[in-house]
DNA sequence: AGAAATGTTGATAAATTTTCTCAAAAACTT
DNA sequence: AAGTTTTTGAGAAAATTTATCAACATTTCT
């Protein structure tokens, strides 16, 4: 949690940083450590894991608990909403303005304090929606 | 999958629905084991498990994949919203309209054949906020 | 009712994903 | 450049979930 005294710029960080803009899908630790070891072959998994987690706490990046098993990340920390395939559970961003009044229309319905929400819609993607299609054919 | 023809009802099956029933929370897998464990003590978890997720497969529990690690089961299968608290990780309703409109919303945005939509809202829960409070006058 | 077929359980092993430990290495300070 | 603090990589360990399978239970078929 205490991590803004002396976070240093490693050339582990960087990279992670790096690889995970260049992407739009929304990888796992797994998937970026793979990206990263092409670049970094001796790169342990736990500092992938370590170093996405630090850089959500400080709010570099996203950790999106989705769907699925594993957690996944996202370089854009701007607010925006996502859609996951439930045919094969990739992860695309929505291009839905967000919607700050159910905030306020949530925190009359509960006693909790809100800090904000999240929407994640479920559908088939148009790759999967064209393998379906070939097997109905078959 | 394939699980509709001839579906048993087993005791096991009985007493995990009844237990989840009881509950407003959002037992995880291994709280229901713990939960049903009191009545039948023999019962295994890979059993819970397995019910837990035929039982969603076939509508008549809902799974939700909620931040935090694990997912969590809810006894009631009509559309609501849920709350999570960022303190202590639990899961409540929330009593807000659905709003079955953003999926048409979302649909002209992307090509993705959209199937629905949960809202997750994060906040700290009333016990939480409180604890809160206590620590700050320490 | 008894035999055969099918479905389920509990126990355990295994797989998957994530976190922890710690000596060595790297990055900052002075 | 020596000292201090942080980070790394490697591996062990933890946590969660899924798979395996013989024994048991339920249904179906004579």
């Amino acid at each position: 949690m205490e991590d803004l005294p002396n976070m240093r710029l490693t050339t582990q960080r960087q990279i992670i940083l790096e690889e995970l803009g260049k992407v739009t899908s929304h990888p796992t630790a797994n998937e970026v450590y793979d990206m990263v070891r092409k670049r970094l072959p001796r790169i342990g998994l736990g500092t992938v894991y370590r170093n996405l987690e630090l850089m959500a706490e400080s709010g570099i990046i996203l950790k999106l608990e989705v769907g699925g098993t594993q957690k996944r990340f996202d370089a854009t920390v701007t607010p925006h909403y996502h859609i996951r395939c439930s045919s094969c559970g990739k992860v695309d961003d929505i291009d839905l303005e967000v919607q700050q009044e159910i905030n306020e229309a949530a925190a009359e319905t509960c006693n909790y304090k809100i800090l904000g929400h999240h929407i994640e819609f479920s559908g088939i993607c148009s790759e999967c929606l064209e393998k379906k299609g070939e097997k109905l054919l078959n």
